[in-house]
DNA sequence: CATGAATGAGAGTTCATTCAT
DNA sequence: GATGAATGAACTCTCATTCAT
C-alpha cells in the first residue's frame, strides 16, 4: 500500500466519520438541529476542520443523500435478476418501503428534505439518485412490454409506482397518521401496498 | 352583545390578522423565511404582541395547518353529494391533487412539515384534519360496500388512496423529479393518477 | 415634551452611543479591527442590540461617514461669509487640512476607506458629502469669475484644489512620510499648502 | 556556481512565484480577498509552505510594496536624463499619475493601504521607496536651484509635488468622485494636473 | 392591550498560523 | 523542503423569546 493510498484512505475515513456524526445528529435531533458546530462537537474536532473535508453544509447533506441512494441502489440490484417483471416490480416496492421505514433519516434526506433539492436539480444521469430511478423505470418498461401495464407509457408508470410507495412511507415518516395505531403502521403500510399492487397487476 | 363577547371577537380578529400575515409570508417567502419578527412587521405590531395571541411559533403553524384543512374540507364537501362511490372517490383524488398543486405552502404545512407534527399527534376526532380524513374513509367504506374494493378493509383502503395521491404531489412539491420536464409535471401527475385510479376500479 | 419625543431622543442617544463606541474603536484599533462584537462589548450591550439601531455594519460606517461630513460642513460654513474669493479658498484649504489632521479616523472614513464607497456612489445631491463638495465648487467658480483662475473650468479647478489638500493629508495619515520628522509633519503640511496656494494665486 | 548559491537562487525563484500569485490575486480579487490560503491554492503548494519563504502575511505585502516601487522607479529613471528641470518635474508627475491609474493595486499597496505601513516606518535610505522619493527630491532641488521654485525648500517642495499627484489619483482610486462622470476621470485628472503644474511653473 | 428594548444562543463561514511528520 | 492536518479566534447576522413598563 503506497503512501498516497494510505493518506487517501485516512481522508476517506475522516469523511465517513463526519458523515456518521451528521447522520446520528439527524437521527437524534432532526434535520433542523444539524449544524456544523454540533457535528464538530460530536467528533471532537473544531468546526473549521469540517471544512477541510466538505465544501459547505450542503455538501455534507448531499453526500449523505448520495450515500442513501447507494444503499438503496445496492438493495435494488439484488432484485434485478428476477425474471418475472410483475414479481420484480412488486419486490422493488417492498424493499423500497422496507428501506424507508428502516432508514427514516436517509429517506428524509433523499426524498423529502428541501436542503439538497438544489443540487438534485443538477444531478446528471450518472448520479446515484438517477441510477436508482432508472432501475425502476426499466422494470416499468418491462411491465409495459409484457402487457401488464396498458394505456400508459414508461415515464408515467414509473412515476405512478414511485408515488405509490413514496406516499405510503412519507405519510408515516412525517407522522401524519395519528388516527392509526402507531405500532400497526408497518402492517398497514404493507397491506396498503398489497392492495394497490394487487389492483395494478403486480400481485404475488 | 356582551362585553366579554366583544372582547372575544376582537381577539379572534387579531388572531386572524396574524395568521393572514403568516400565511402570506409562507406564500411569498417560503417556510424557512417565516419568522415572528417578519410576521410582526407585516401587521405593524411588535413581535411581543404576537405572543399575546399565540403561545409560540408552533402554535401559529398549527393554526395555519388547521386553516388549510378547513379549506380542503370545504372542497371535499362539495363532492359528498355524488351518488356513485367510484366516481366520488375519483373526484376526491382529483381535487386533492389540484388543491395540493395550487396551495403548495398549505399542503406543505398540512402533510409534510415537521413543525406541527407534535400537535397533530394530539388531535382528537373533532379536529379539522380528522374530519378531512373521515370524508375519505367514508368514501372508501362505501366503495367496499359497493364491492369495488375487495380483500381489504376501510382503514387500509383509505390509507392506500391517500398515499397514492400524497405520493404524487409530494414528489413534485419537494422537487424530486429533475428527470422530468418541469412544465409537464401537472400533466404527468394527472396521468399517473388516472393510471392508478383506472387500475383500482375508480376510473371515469 | 411628549412621550414619543422622549422615546425618539432615547433612541437617538443610543445611536450616538453606538457610533461613539465605533469611532473610538477606529481610533484605538484601526478600521480592520472594528467589529460589531467589539462595539457591543464597549457599550456593554449584546451584539444583537446593535442591529436594533443599525441595519448592518455598513450602516454604522456610513453613519459615521456622514457625521464626519456634517462636522466638516459646519466648519466650512463659517468661511462662506468671507468676501474675497482667494482668501476664502485659502481658508477652506487650511481648515480642511486642520480637520483632517485633528480627526484622522473621520477623515479616513470620509475619503480613504473603501467600506462606505458603495453607498457613496449612490449619494444624491442632498447628501452631506455632496453639500461639502458644493461649498468648494462654489468657491472655485467664484475664483474663476474673479479672474484668479484662468484656462480651466469649475469642475477641474474644484478637483485640483481638493486633490491638493487631500494629497497632503492622506500621505501623512497613511504614514507614507518616514523620511520626514514625524513631529514636523503638521508644519511641513502647512508649508506645502502655502507653497501650492501661493503659486495658484490664493496666497495670503 | 556553488551549492549554496544554487539553493539561494531556488529560494529566490520560490519567493517570486509566491509574490506573482499574490499580485495576481490582488489584481483579480482586490486587497480584501487576498489570503494565504488563496495564494497557496494558486501556486499549488500548501499554505504552510508560504511560511517557509515569508514570515507572515505582512511580509508578503511589504515585498509586493517594494516590487511596486521597483516598477515605478524604473519608469522614473527614464526621465532623469531630461535637461530642463521644469520639464523633468512635469514629466515625473505625468508618469506618476499614469502609473497609478494603470496599476491601481500596486499603488494601493504603495501609498494607501495600512498593512505595510509598519515596515515602511523602518525603511532605510536604500529602500526602494526611499530611492523613488529621492528622484523626486533631486528634481525639486534642481527646480529650486534653477529659480523655478522660490520661497520654499527642497523638502517642502518635494512633499507638495508628491501630494499634488497623490491627491489626484487617490481620490479617483478610492471612488470619491461620484459627482463626476466615471469615464471622464482620467481626463479630469490630467487637466487638474495641468492646471496645478501650470500655476507652479512647470507647465509644458 | 401593547410594546420597546434587550438578549442568549446559535447559525455558517473564513482566517492566519502552527507543528509533527 | 514540503505539507497534511488541525485549530482558536474571529466574523456578520438572525432567531424566538422575555419582561418591565
Amino acid at each position: 500500500m503506497g503512501i498516497t493510498e494510505r493518506k487517501e484512505r485516512k481522508k476517506q475515513k475522516m469523511r465517513e466519520l463526519i458523515l456518521d456524526a451528521a447522520m446520528k445528529l439527524f437521527l437524534d435531533e432532526g434535520y433542523h438541529n444539524v449544524s456544523i458546530r454540533k457535528i464538530a462537537d460530536r467528533i471532537e474536532y473544531s468546526p473549521a476542520t469540517i471544512y477541510l473535508y466538505f465544501k459547505d453544509k450542503d455538501d455534507i447533506l448531499y453526500a449523505l443523500h448520495n450515500a442513501g441512494f447507494e444503499k438503496l441502489h445496492k438493495l435494488q440490484r439484488k432484485v434485478v435478476s428476477m425474471k418475472n417483471p410483475a414479481q420484480r416490480l412488486r419486490k422493488q416496492g417492498e424493499l423500497y418501503i422496507k428501506f424507508a421505514l428502516e432508514n427514516p433519516e436517509y429517506y428524509n434526506l433523499m426524498f423529502i428534505t428541501r436542503g439538497p433539492a438544489r443540487r438534485i436539480a443538477k444531478d446528471d444521469e450518472s448520479s446515484a439518485s438517477r441510477r436508482s430511478y432508472e432501475v425502476l423505470r426499466n422494470d416499468a418498461q418491462a411491465a409495459i412490454n409484457a402487457g401488464i401495464f396498458t394505456k400508459t407509457d414508461a415515464e408515467v408508470a414509473t412515476f405512478a409506482l414511485w408515488s405509490l410507495a413514496h406516499g405510503i412511507v412519507s405519510l408515516i415518516l412525517r407522522d401524519r397518521c395519528p388516527m392509526m395505531d402507531k405500532k400497526a403502521l408497518p402492517t398497514i403500510a404493507r397491506e396498503a401496498f398489497e392492495f394497490l399492487a394487487g389492483n395494478i397487476g403486480i400481485a404475488q
